[in-house]
DNA sequence: GAGCACTGC
């Protein structure tokens, strides 16, 4: 390109340019392939309007005739809901009248229902009460190719349905990426899984346009694939020639020679977490300082799940004249967050992962190249308004050595959660039910085990009755739906529900803006009681429900997250709902004590003592010791843990404690939600666990 | 002294 000149170390490629068809030109195709073949797999670029036009075209050719629905799912609820908000306009109805959407605490949907947009972990729910969904007469799953961990459980479970089915369900799956074969052969089942020896390349499977659906061996009368173009601008995406020393520097440098040198545009850098966006949002800011006050500004703007709504807002506001806008980026802008009048694309290759060691049960979080399934969608988001370019801060032979995609979360996640629904589901053996890929036999023996010793599952893996279907059915991790169903026999169900609750917010509960942080230290300090973190979060609760649910001012005034405690009311309210179901009812007037920072005693026993036996009761699988240093030991006594700075227990005594939650980042093992315990309630409560010594 | 992104009738 001629007006490239940005640095003579950059090395340009260019980027197939998109067409700009709209998909109605496939509309009879479509309805062609869903009316013909049980499965269609749809490959659609971002703004081919695969999510919105779909549906309707179904709708309008009959399938919602006989009552039945059009179920579409979505990995999130952001995304459910915006696209049911935007197919009811087009439709012209109100929400939850014939397009609406379900998520968790949110169902917009009624009797006249025709296309449903959801969770795909809600339709999963579903199908533990009407196993053969047999509601829907399409379901179709939205963003496959990101392959989370409820995308594989679903796509199992809805070929088994399939074979139940096969006359009345359709089902398409709509990726964004060419692993259409990979989902075609997954539902190709066993007659035909096999491609022929003449099999065609993925170009002739691919039915194009107006061409026809071809008919040949693959996918034979299972399936066709689809493929749709998109409304995508060329994107000329630009190497390094050689490895940088320090991606964060080197994005910094970059996106001042791209601010120097290139037109208008806004840039978005791919950075892996808030440390390192916070060190480049400074550098930038520090070096625009120097720019001359009448050049062009740069304004550098951080984006990350934990910041407040309201501050990622910013990223969407038109910059000041003659200022351009640089945003610093997780992941989130990958996928999740969508920005216009991006023109250049900064990706340094890497992102932070989590995964789930079955040896030690630890999870890690850290950084890790990224797929070329990744580098594709990152390039893709300079190409949104007009032709953009996208720097990679690799060399193209780094690029090539990356791998295909991303390891599925179902190949890399604790399965116990997983498991425990599909046996719910009826699907008893794990090992003969067919994923999409496979997990690792580790991880599944070890889901097992812990599942047994939580008593879900009996001596032959089977679920457990009352305990273990009722733990299948409760929204919280096993650990957690354990201590919930022991709580009635330690009398102390209204707190750990309020327990559950809390910690399901995942550590969001305080918050604070910059440079306050001492000061909610001094806030948190209010509710802090001596037995440690889950008392303490029982205790925000209580004095939330008392004194701040009106309003946020009690929240501000306590550095407390308003928005992640009226999830917390939600959340309790629906597990409550549950428990009650079983028949277990919730006594509400011994949580009410007003002062729980002095020792509660109810009918002789010290409630706060009955809260830690029963909380031992679910979560003896994460007990660790306190060392004479300061830190922890786990009960192998292997593993080093640190009390996250968050914990009371970061700089308390203790001896031995329960918690709810650890993890590996960097170079350090943190627990979170930590509380002190007697070592005798382990042998107590998990006598097969903790064998006497 | 500090955690990527999601999610559950």
């Amino acid at each position: 390109m001629a007006d490239f000149d940005l640095s003579a170390n950059f090395i340009p490629s260019l980027h197939k340019p998109a067409s700009l068809l709209p998909i109605a030109r496939h509309r009879q195709n479509l309805l062609y392939l869903i009316e013909t073949f049980p499965v269609t797999i749809v490959v659609g670029q971002t703004g081919s309007g695969k999510t919105t036009q779909i549906p309707q075209y179904l709708e309008q050719a009959g399938w919602c005739s006989d009552g039945k629905v059009i179920a579409v799912t979505q990995p999130r609820r952001v995304a459910a809901t915006t696209v049911a908000v935007r197919v009811a306009e087009e439709v012209g109805c109100e929400v939850g009248k014939e397009v609406g959407y379900s998520i968790r605490f949110e169902d917009v949907t009624s009797a006249a229902t025709r296309i449903k947009f959801l969770t795909d972990g809600l339709l999963l729910r579903e199908a533990l009460v009407d196993p053969l969904l047999s509601r829907y007469s399409v379901i179709m799953v939205d963003e496959a190719h990101e392959r989370s961990l409820s995308t594989d459980v679903l796509l199992g479970v809805l070929k088994k349905i399939l074979k139940r089915r096969p006359n009345d369900l359709r089902i398409i799956i709509s990726s964004a990426t060419l692993q259409a074969e990979d989902f075609l052969r997954f539902f190709m089942g066993d007659e035909d899984s096999q491609p022929k020896s003449n099999a065609l390349s993925l170009d002739e499977l691919i039915s194009q346009g107006s061409s026809g659906p071809i008919d040949d061996g693959f996918g034979g009368k299972t399936g066709r694939i689809i493929s749709l173009e998109g409304r995508m601008y060329p994107v000329d995406v630009l190497y390094l020639e050689s490895p940088a020393e320090n991606y964060v520097d080197k994005a910094v440098q970059t996106v001042f020679d791209i601010h120097t040198k290139e037109p208008d545009g806004d840039i978005l850098v791919f950075l892996t977490g808030r440390e390192e966006i916070d060190t480049a949002v400074q550098a930038i800011s520090e070096r625009a300082a120097n720019l001359h006050p009448r050049a062009q500004q740069i304004m550098p703007l951080p984006l990350y799940a934990g910041l407040s709504t309201e501050q990622q807002m910013y990223i969407f506001e038109e910059a000041p004249e003659n200022t351009r806008k640089v945003i610093f980026s997780t992941n989130i802008a990958e996928a999740s967050i969508t920005i216009d009048g991006i023109l250049y694309v900064v990706d340094t290759g890497f992102v932070k992962l989590r995964a789930y060691n079955p040896l030690t049960g630890i999870e890690t979080l850290t950084a890790t190249p990224i797929s070329k399934a990744s580098a594709t969608q990152r390039a893709g988001r300079a190409g949104r308004t007009k032709p953009g370019k996208c720097f990679r801060l690799y060399t193209e032979a780094s690029y090539q050595a990356l791998s295909e995609a991303t390891i599925p979360e179902i190949q890399r996640s604790n399965l116990a959660p997983v498991i425990l629904q599909l046996k719910a589901l009826g699907i008893d053996n794990i090992a003969r039910f067919d994923f999409i890929t496979s997990p690792p036999a580790e991880l599944v023996i070890r889901a097992l085990e812990l599942l047994y010793s939580l008593g879900a599952l009996d001596d032959y893996a089977k679920l457990t009755k009352p305990l273990g279907t009722r733990m299948a059915e409760l929204a919280v991790e096993p650990m957690m739906a354990k201590t919930l169903l022991s709580a009635p026999s330690f009398g102390c169900l209204s707190e750990i529900l309020t327990i559950a609750a809390m910690t399901s917010l995942g550590g969001n509960v305080f918050f604070h803006h910059d440079g306050e942080k001492k000061k909610m230290e001094t806030a948190r300090r209010k509710f802090a009681v001596e037995e440690g973190d889950h008392i303490t979060l029982l205790n925000v609760y209580q004095a939330f429900i008392t004194k701040g649910q009106k309003g946020s001012k009690f929240c501000h005034d306590n550095f407390l997250n308003f928005k992640a405690m009226t999830r917390a009311v939600s959340i309790r309210a629906q597990l409550k709902r549950y428990l009650e179901r079983f028949g277990l009812s919730v006594d509400e007037t011994l949580s009410s004590n007003p002062n729980l920072q002095k020792p509660l005693t109810v009918g002789g026993k010290d409630k706060g003592e009955q809260i830690r036996r029963c909380l031992t009761s679910g979560f003896f699988a994460h007990a660790a010791k306190m060392q004479p240093d300061g830190t922890f030991r786990n009960v192998a006594g292997g593993t080093v843990l640190h009390a996250h700075p968050s914990s009371l227990m970061f700089n308390r005594k203790a001896d031995w404690v329960i918690f709810h939650e650890v993890m590996e980042t960097g170079t350090k093992t943190f627990i979170r939600d930590v509380t002190k315990i007697e070592k005798r309630w382990l042998v107590e409560y998990a006598p097969d666990f903790y064998k006497i010594s």
